[in-house]
Parts: structure tokens; C-alpha cells; sequence
DNA sequence: ATTGTTGTTCGCAAAATTACGAACATTTAT
DNA sequence: ATAAATGTTCGTAATTTTGCGAACAACAAT
């Protein structure tokens, strides 16, 4: 009875859920997605935080891969990481299309 | 020179996300997307941690609104709750389309 | 050289998360 | 009434997350 484990795709969409899974981090994503300016500044004016909080969950989503930023002195530049973004996005809609797809009458708790 | 906060979508979005953002938990989800028969035990077996965690995972899925649980004793039906699984997929999709949309080139740290 | 601007890093505290075994509750079967 | 099966809840421990101010680093301008 040998217990299963989780495979590399679920660990990489909770990681990715994971680092969007704070209110600060949702609205820092939403701001980069739309804007082309974003340097550390204009999103730290945007939010209701320390500085050292939001260079926080920059870090953080730059390590899940969700952005990436680029010294600009004396600013820092940050945006989406399209490349990891696009998997992302791949990743959760294949997650939730999974469910959608499959026969509603047949599913449990109707 | 008033801090912003965080919208209600900015909240209800990082809530679906912060219950996705654990391996056991996306593999629960899986789970649930793609089967009809979905008891605490088919879970349990499927995953290499003790019932007391799951469950507590459960509960977690259950209080994001992911899914629904329903008693038929002795046995507990767990299952996708549609009705906000639609709503977490809308409010993911937007999100990633939001950065997709706009043009790539002026998009910073190109 | 000194000052100003921009962000990061450090150190710390409080709170939340993750995990487990043991105990408990509920229903079914004997 | 007892025992078996199925999950939840409780209590606890270890780890991680979140947040802040202060100190620091890097560069620009005077």
C-alpha cells in the first residue's frame, strides 16, 4: 500500500497558486498586468504597506516565477514574466476546464 | 495622501488562490474535477498524509467555497462546488488575460 | 565629499499553516 | 448491547508567513 505522491504539475500550480494566494500580491499582479510602467515606486504608491513588506512579496512572486524585475538605478523595473505566465495560465484554466468538461448529471453532491 | 486597499475581487480571488496553493490540496482538486465518485476515503487513498490532515484540507477547500461536502452515512461526498468553481475560473482567466491583451512591446523589463 | 533618492536586507514579533496521533461522534452490522 | 467502519475534532509541535522599522547598499547630482 504504497501511498502516492504529487506530481511536478501539481506542485507547480500550487506554487504558482500559492504566490497569488494574498490580497497584496493579487493586486500587485493585476497592476503589473495592465500597466507598462511599473518600477518599485508607482506599486508601492498603489498599495497600503511598508516598503520592506512590499519588496516582500515582490521577492515572493519573482521566485515563483510570476514576474521578474531589472535594476534601472537608481530604480528597479519590475513586469510579468510572460513565460511563466503563459504556463500559468495554461495550468489553471486545464485545472478548471478538467471539471467543466466531464458529464454534470454524474457528479457527486447534486 | 491615502493608502489604497485591496478590492473585494482583489480578496475573493487570493482566497481561491491562497486554498489552491498547496500540492495536497490542487490534488484534491484534480481529484474531484475528474471523478463522479468522490468519498473521504477515495481522497485519503489517493493522497501519502494522515486523515486528520485531510480533512483539515477539506475543510480548507470547503471554506474558500471550492468544494461541498455532504454526509450519507457513514460515509462523507465531497465534490466540486460548481457554482463558485465557475466564478474562481472566471476571476483566474480575466486576470491572466488582463496581461495577455495589452501590447507586448511596450510591456516593461522587455 | 555630501546629500538625496530608491529599494533591499536584517532582526524581530505575531499570527497562520501544516501535520500527526489520539480521542470522539455517528451510523451500520452483529 | 457491542463492535466495526468512517470521518471529524482536539491538542500539540514545528515551520512558514506576514509585517514593520532601522540599517544598509547603489547610484546621481551637487
Amino acid at each position: 500500500m504504497t501511498k502516492p505522491t504529487y506530481t511536478s504539475d501539481q506542485e507547480r500550480l500550487a506554487r504558482f497558486a500559492k504566490a497569488m494566494g494574498h490580497p497584496t500580491r493579487i493586486a500587485i499582479l493585476n497592476f503589473l498586468a495592465q500597466r507598462n510602467e511599473c518600477y518599485f515606486g508607482d506599486i508601492h504608491d498603489e498599495l497600503p504597506i511598508a516598503k520592506a513588506t512590499v519588496s516582500q512579496h515582490l521577492t515572493e512572486l519573482k521566485d515563483a516565477g510570476l514576474i521578474q524585475g531589472t535594476i534601472q538605478p537608481p530604480k528597479v523595473k519590475y513586469c510579468i514574466n510572460r513565460e511563466n505566465w503563459n504556463i500559468a495560465r495554461s495550468m489553471f484554466s486545464a485545472l478548471f476546464e478538467d471539471c467543466k468538461d466531464h458529464n454534470s448529471n454524474t457528479c457527486c453532491c447534486k
